[in-house]
DNA sequence: ATAATATTTAGATAATTATCTAAATATCTA
DNA sequence: TAGATATTTAGATAATTATCTAAATATTAT
């Protein structure tokens, strides 16, 4: 994923919120919507933005989709701006 | 400015292209200009949406605006975001 | 002053993206 | 095998954002 889907990912305040919450623990989609006033489709289709940008992971715990960050990703991202700051 | 907002700003491949431009000089608009294929009023909306982000400042010389990338606010935001994998 | 050049502002339209409802898929339990 | 729960997919609508044309502002030169 290029570093413009990361941005985009980044740039919506619903999807920023989610990572926010990830970075306390691993939660399912439903637990993360607990915190918002969308709908279940909508939550998906910004965790799907986010999973694009290799931002976050999902594994299946049973009936449920738990969601994690991908902090490895995030340190790449600060990699290649400071990388863009100093060239 | 919110680090939301330089998400937005960076979010849009042609205002990353913009600052790829600044990175290696200072440009007026009519020069920035030359490297797309929209109208000045579309550039000037981008270069606006850049100065509110505060990753560019501006100076008249003579008839011409000259753009400058302001350097030390991509420090800060690399600094939020390993900040932001970090805590 | 007037004309020419550079850029921005205002307002309308087009393109993109977020959201919704309805229906589909996957898993678990009785 | 049904029925219940969790989530996603499909397709339509609403909201946001990029783009355009026309007009305004600022500067320079005649």
């Amino acid at each position: 994923m290029s570093i413009h889907d990361m941005y985009s990912a980044l740039a919506d305040s619903t999807r920023h919120k989610i990572l926010e919450l990830l970075k306390k623990r691993d939660l399912s989609a439903g637990q993360i919507g607990k915190h918002f006033s969308i709908t279940a489709p909508s939550l998906s289709h910004h965790l799907n933005i986010l999973k694009q940008a290799d931002l976050i992971s999902s594994r299946r715990e049973g009936q449920e989709m738990i969601y994690t960050l991908n902090l490895s990703v995030f340190e790449e991202l600060a990699e290649k701006l400071v990388k863009f700051f100093t060239l």
